[in-house]
DNA sequence: AAAGCGGACAACCGCAGTCTT
DNA sequence: AAAGACTGCGGTTGTCCGCTT
């Protein structure tokens, strides 16, 4: 394996991008699309690698990264997903749309980390301190979980689990009445007991935490004072392992995952049939999913490559997603997770107040207005890309969702975008920028640019 | 006011896997 | 089948900025 031609160019710029470069890769490839990454910079007039246009325009100028600091909700999902997947950011990143891996990478070890260990969690193994302590002491640690299947080595913890049948944390609690948004225990343990049966979700239930009013889109949040529920907590294990199906999941029970994962327009494999779906969320499915809703649930099936590791738990099957991880074209091929997708009004009806932002601005009901209206009301901090796409500056409408299509998909044209309006982009940031709803280098931009 | 420090973020590096020839 | 080109990913480093002393 040869390295990328392009490090052993020379002249090529190296560090921050300025924002002329900015504007000419943004032009570039609104024009033209990437398509081949090697051959931007030169088609751009740019004395970058193409690795690093890439880089540049995957975390920074993509346009619809979502700017402005994390949210509680993300937070959390990010340290669940982290015990799920470890150190996997790309998978994570495609969890939480209009983030991208190197921010989320970035948070964990400047921030996330920190917290855990604060609150006595370990980071690496999301198990209490004392006790990783205790096992350090006994046997030699792998160090990282991030390496190998870790989705494996937590489904044989399942497995263990589940046969030996130990009463989960949650079940000594008393049972949740639906609607029960005790702080205490919070989103985590509700969704726990939906996968384990304890508590039917209702239509209503959903309807309570996710319709978007402005009081359940704050309060049905799993925010911090809700508590984060450790691995070890959360019923990834005895339950999850024996009420999933024969299908690759990502073993995260929490439907909002895979919800989010609703506004990911990727191609799937194959279609999750109302059975699979059934038995994966047992009452979910009938009451929420069927297609009245706009749903169109479908999952990747295990991958007919035999090399592809799996494990047999209790006569289920599972395979291992970091194993697949490269079976489709590369972005957000995270094969071995269920993803629902929307078709229509679900989502389009702002149904899902949180993490699904870009499914919203889609609804055709939805004015500029409204939108702003939401995010001032939830978000302050989050400018979206589609509210510039909604201004003035765009004479050209273009939805997120057409972007996410580009994005995700592989369809690497992205000439919807009004290139004449290019020239307006840094200038938006310096509106923007009294504000502070982007991040400090548009401020930058627009303090180089007075 | 200036230096030191730490946090947050952007960007680079190198590896591994896939694709193409 | 092999080698090079290309892409994607995760780890690491560099830079900027705000806060503290």
């Amino acid at each position: 394996m040869g390295r990328h031609s392009c490090c052993y160019k020379q002249k090529l710029r190296k560090g921050l991008w300025s924002p002329e470069e900015d504007e000419k890769l943004m032009r570039h490839i609104t024009q033209y699309g990437h398509g081949c990454w090697s051959s931007v910079p030169k088609q751009a007039g740019l004395q970058r690698c193409g690795k690093s246009c890439r880089l540049r325009w995957i975390n920074y100028l993509r346009p619809d990264l979502k700017r402005g600091t994390f949210s509680p909700q993300e937070e959390s999902l990010i340290i669940e997903l982290h015990a799920v997947l470890g150190n996997r950011w790309s998978q994570i990143a495609a969890q939480l749309p209009g983030r991208t891996d190197n921010e989320i990478k970035n948070l964990w070890n400047s921030c996330i980390k920190k917290k855990l260990r604060q609150r006595g969690i370990d980071p690496n193994t999301h198990k209490p301190l004392s006790e990783v302590e205790n096992v350090e002491n006994k046997v030699p640690t792998n160090n990282e979980n991030a390496s190998g299947s870790n989705e494996l080595k937590l489904l044989m913890a399942a497995s263990t689990s589940s046969e030996n049948s130990k009463p989960v944390v949650e079940e000594q609690k008393p049972p949740l009445m639906v609607g029960d948004r005790s702080p205490v225990e919070g989103f985590g343990s509700t969704i726990n007991r939906i996968v384990n049966n304890s508590l039917t979700p209702t239509k209503d239930f959903f309807l309570e935490r996710f319709v978007a009013s402005d009081e359940s889109s704050t309060s049905c949040r799993p925010s911090d004072s809700m508590g984060y529920f450790p691995l070890h907590q959360l019923n990834y294990s005895s339950n999850f392992a024996n009420q999933t199906t024969s299908i690759g999941l990502s073993a995260n029970p929490n439907p909002v995952l895979w919800l989010n994962q609703s506004c990911r327009p990727f191609e799937m494999n194959s279609e999750f049939n109302s059975s699979t779906m059934s038995t994966a969320m047992p009452s979910l499915s009938s009451s929420i999913l069927p297609t009245s809703l706009g749903i169109k649930p479908i999952v990747n099936l295990p991958p007919a490559n035999p090399s592809i590791s799996s494990v047999n738990i209790n006569g289920i099957q599972f395979w291992d997603a970091g194993s697949s991880s490269n079976s489709g074209s590369g972005s957000g091929s995270g094969s071995s997770s269920i993803e629902l997708q929307s078709n229509n009004s679900f989502f389009e009806n702002g149904v899902f107040p949180w993490g699904l932002a870009d499914c919203r601005v889609e609804s055709s009901e939805l004015t500029p207005d409204k939108e702003a209206q939401i995010h001032l009301q939830g978000q302050s901090e989050d400018i979206k890309w589609s509210e510039y796409v909604h201004s003035s500056h765009f004479s050209t409408p273009v939805t997120v969702q057409n972007q996410n299509q580009h994005l995700y998909s592989g369809i690497k044209t992205e000439n919807q975008f009004d290139i004449n309006s290019l020239s307006n982009w840094h200038q938006s940031q310096q509106q923007l920028q009294a504000s502070d709803i982007y991040g400090k280098d548009f401020q930058r931009v627009v303090l180089e640019q007075i």
